[in-house]
RNA sequence: GACCCCGUCGUGUAGCCUGGUCUAGGACAAGAGCUUUUCAAGCUCUCGACACGGGUUCAAAUCCCGUCGGGGUCACCA
């Protein structure tokens, strides 16, 4: 059976390329009906953190990479010392004081020799153990070598499949060495082309969000964000680009990996994000939104009887300012006025901020631009055509709209710009009789009429 | 520096293994246009690559060698 594993160290958060490694054994676990099996390696007490491995499992949760086992080697330690005393006693290691005040370390000793290895994705590669020194095994502090560890982890946890960065390809004959002194199986290796920043080199912060939780912050959809990871040097074939990922399991295998470094670009990632935003279902979509908008305060939840609730309960949301009740379905027609122009999910909120509160800013520009002649009888007659209409809906108040225009004798588009920016505060967003229709008659007419009296 | 990996449009890739169908395909980005009620979406079009040099061959993106370029690793860090 196939057992591969992801095995990442708990002292920084789960980043991109650490995400898509964690993909890649995830999904070989999947295409090979294996398990998937996580490792914490957070041998170093120093640098590890408890904060980081929640991060790093919340991250792979909120991805979908569910594990079947779960490891810490901190609570391994017995284990690596008794193999490395089995090397003792072999004759294949050493003790050595390397510094004057310190305790004892286990180093290996490297017989030179020839190394090779058959890298599922690179083929063969050889090494000269002639060039690699003695490898210390276990440290003055009693705790173990990342290379030793992890050799006698991944042969006790019967790890059939090794697959991780290109950046191992190093260790990778220091630890065939292990395995072949240790008697154990050798498991077979993949390893991962890196994902390189728009500047080449490491991802880094510099060149942006790094950590796979800054992309859920940023309002990035997990299934975007995983299938932008995917066609990160893999590819489906027959020019597919977005694919679910249960097709991507049944179409996967590690040794159709590309080998070459790939740089991590945010705008096919924000297309990727549009792609599913625009196909998301609205009412799981204005879910995820809901928290948004509490955040920034634009909607409070409260129970039945108006008290207030935490987020994740009660049924009806009010706008703060002005009490005013909304449903559910109300926010989700909203999102589905928006869904197909977003690029993240809070985007929403910015876009959207209109409907949530009577402070609107203008933006000057677009009042220079749309709002600088006295439009006050257009906005006026314009009123009262909203007035005398007998049902508020869209179709109405557009068709109610056609008329003035006609009346006037104008284009439409000289009062649709117009009223926008002054309902809106904006030049951009959906259709204007839609956003009339869902802001509401009152709302629109109080809007319009501020403008007038504020002497356009 | 040594060792290792990699090298197709700006980016990500298809093609490479099993040379000819490749005047290299499609995607994102960029540019132009259509639509029009702005933006987004959608549709149409344009720009744009086999790193270079040698071989092998009737024929090379594809096979071989070299050069150059990029990246990675050289810890009692993982």
């Amino acid at each position: 059976m196939v057992r591969v594993r992801f095995a990442p160290s708990p002292t920084g958060n789960l980043h991109i390329g650490g995400g898509r490694t964690a993909l890649f054994n995830w999904l070989y676990a999947q295409a090979k009906s294996g398990k998937f099996i996580l490792r914490i390696e957070d041998t170093d007490q120093e640098r590890s953190k408890q904060e980081y491995v929640e991060e790093i499992l919340n991250s792979l949760k909120w991805l979908g990479f569910n594990w079947d086992e779960i490891y810490y080697q901190s609570k391994r330690f017995n284990i690596y010392t008794e193999y490395a005393n089995k090397l003792l006693k072999e004759g294949r290691a050493y003790k050595e004081k390397l510094a004057e005040r310190s305790s004892e370390t286990i180093i290996f000793k490297v017989n030179p020799g020839k190394i090779k290895i058959n890298d599922l994705i690179r083929q063969e590669i050889e090494f000269d153990t002639a060039l690699i020194k003695d490898q210390v095994l276990i440290k003055s502090d009693g705790t173990p070598t990342y290379n030793f560890a992890c050799v006698v982890d991944d042969a006790t946890m019967d790890i059939t499949h090794v697959i991780r960065g290109d950046d191992h390809i190093s260790n990778t004959p220091k630890q065939v060495m292990l395995y072949e002194a240790l008697g154990l199986a050798v498991p077979k290796f993949a390893h991962l082309p890196l994902i390189l920043g728009m500047e080449g080199g490491r991802l880094s912060k510099r060149t942006g969000a790094t950590a796979i939780s800054d992309y859920r912050k940023m309002g990035y959809l997990a299934q975007a964000l995983v299938n932008y990871l995917l066609l990160l040097s893999w590819a489906p074939g027959e020019n597919r680009e977005r694919i679910d990922i249960k097709e991507a399991i049944k179409l996967f295998d590690v040794s159709d990996v590309n080998k070459t470094a790939a740089t991590f670009d945010l705008k096919k990632l924000n297309w990727f994000n549009n792609q599913y935003l625009k196909n998301e279902d609205s009412e799981k979509l204005a879910d995820q939104i809901i928290p948004l908008l509490i955040e920034k305060n634009y909607i409070v939840k409260e129970n039945f009887d108006g008290s207030a609730c935490p987020p994740s309960a009660g049924s009806l949301t009010i706008n703060p300012e002005r009490s005013r009740r909304i449903d559910r379905q109300y926010l989700v027609s909203l999102v589905k006025l928006f869904q197909a122009r977003l690029s993240t999910i809070n985007d929403f909120s910015d876009w959207a901020d209109f409907f949530f509160t009577e402070d609107i800013t203008i933006d000057p520009k677009a009042k220079e631009k749309y709002l600088s002649s006295d439009l006050s009888r257009e906005f006026k007659l314009f009123i009262n055509k909203l007035d005398g209409l007998d049902k508020f809906d869209i179709d109405s108040i557009e068709e109610s709209f056609r008329k003035l225009v006609e009346e006037l004798g104008i284009e439409s588009k000289a009062l649709i710009h117009p009223i926008r920016v002054a309902i809106t505060g904006k030049t951009i967003g959906p259709g204007l009789f839609e956003v009339i229709y869902y802001l509401g008659k009152d709302r629109t007419k109080a809007r319009l009429l501020k403008w007038i009296e504020r002497g356009g």
